[in-house]
DNA sequence: ACGTGCTATCCCACATTATGGGATACTCTG
DNA sequence: CAGAGTATCCCATAATGTGGGATAGCACGT
């Protein structure tokens, strides 16, 4: 087995899916994108192609599969909060002219990370871009703050040039009925635009988005 | 072990995937969904979550996750064909007012089935549904017969009750510049409105649609 | 407050399951 | 036809996942 042992079946599976996500992949690429042996690599894929995790394309590459986008749609429609939030972000979009992205929590105590759920980008030719799906740490940046828990005095929290130099940020929360936070929106750019008080120039907006979807 | 005994880990994972794509679950709903014992499925379903496959939600039941919804989107983006197909299905579903799908082949051999891959539905309030992502079987109807290789010599074949009483359907296939077909276009609907010879009602859209996707 | 029924989570000896090195079968290309 | 680059198959080995049961946590009704 490989030098990292006490690996699980799910664990390699999911090393294959994500080698295949950026591009369809062969078996060779497949290989030295997971480090798996050959002979596992094989196997897990063909198990995953059976199951429509996987497909072989037309030149016999592993590409991802349709029973994922069936999934995928599934998943989303299971997650009413994006459907809700999509307007919304648009809106606040418009009105900033800045990236907006919409972000939970995922993930028990000390592995958790956020997650952008939905990510909206700014119509400016210099743009800071969150790509959807994405997983960022939680200890930095305004919406991780704020997810990992962080006190929001004003309604919101901000963040300049804390995660990725140069750019900084807002967020507000999103709260459910009772008041615990769910999600966080959040408006960054590049410093230039935003300023070095991000929150001053657009803390009203990202809160009054917050508060629409918030219930 | 189970009765059935050689199932592998992965046919686990997707036998609670498949759990959850319905509504959420909590470990009981997943024990008796899945025939798996307790402990094996908190197990897996807790690895699942660790990959973002799934979540739990305010509840603590399992749903699908976001990073499913992140995979399912690059999945799609994979297959351009569905995203071109999609204003033609639109057209045809107009022009007909009839329901429209577009099938692919899946899986090799013996277990070959056809994916539903894209599915506008008619206007009628009588309306055949097939939902995305379905797997229906390619020895029965008529997309189903064109991509299990029939021969087609008006450029369409139709089915009349075969699949489901009372569902008529014509289908033409979506061949690649290589004249290999790729996938089907099928215009579906109760016999009451499709006739007993839907190729002679809708024949020559289908195969108009379809030639529009060829190549 | 206490018991009761429900649930999620953890533990550990066991053997079923996945493993992976290597042999084989394909499929192009020159 | 030789040769390189593939995918696929095989099978002894042991590492992995298994699952019965024990524990912990939670919510409700008496």
């Amino acid at each position: 087995m490989d030098i990292v042992t006490g690996v699980g079946v799910i664990d390699k599976a999911m090393l294959i899916l994500h080698a295949v996500a950026d591009s369809p992949a062969n078996l060779n690429d497949l290989q030295s994108a997971t480090g798996l042996p050959r002979a596992t690599a094989h196997r897990l894929a063909s198990a995953l192609v059976e199951h429509g995790m996987l497909r072989r394309d037309a030149d016999g590459q592993f590409a991802l599969g349709h029973g994922l986008v069936a999934l995928g749609q599934a998943a989303a429609e299971h997650f009413p909060l994006a459907d809700l939030a999509r307007p919304v972000l648009e809106d606040l979009r418009d009105q900033t002219g800045e990236s907006v992205q919409l972000f939970v929590r995922e993930g028990a105590g000390d592995g958790a990370q956020r997650r952008c759920v939905l990510s909206f980008e700014s119509t400016h030719g210099l743009r800071w871009i969150v790509p959807q799906g994405a997983l960022l740490p939680l200890d930095v940046g305004s919406a991780g703050r704020l997810l990992s828990g962080e006190s929001h005095r004003d309604g919101w929290v901000q963040s300049v040039g804390e995660r990725e130099a140069g750019v900084a940020s807002v967020s507000a929360p999103v709260t459910s009925g009772d008041g615990s936070v769910i999600a966080a929106i959040s408006v960054s750019g590049p410093i230039e635009r935003l300023s070095r008080q991000p929150g001053k120039r657009f803390g009203e907006e990202v809160v009054a988005a917050a508060e629409r979807l918030s219930g």
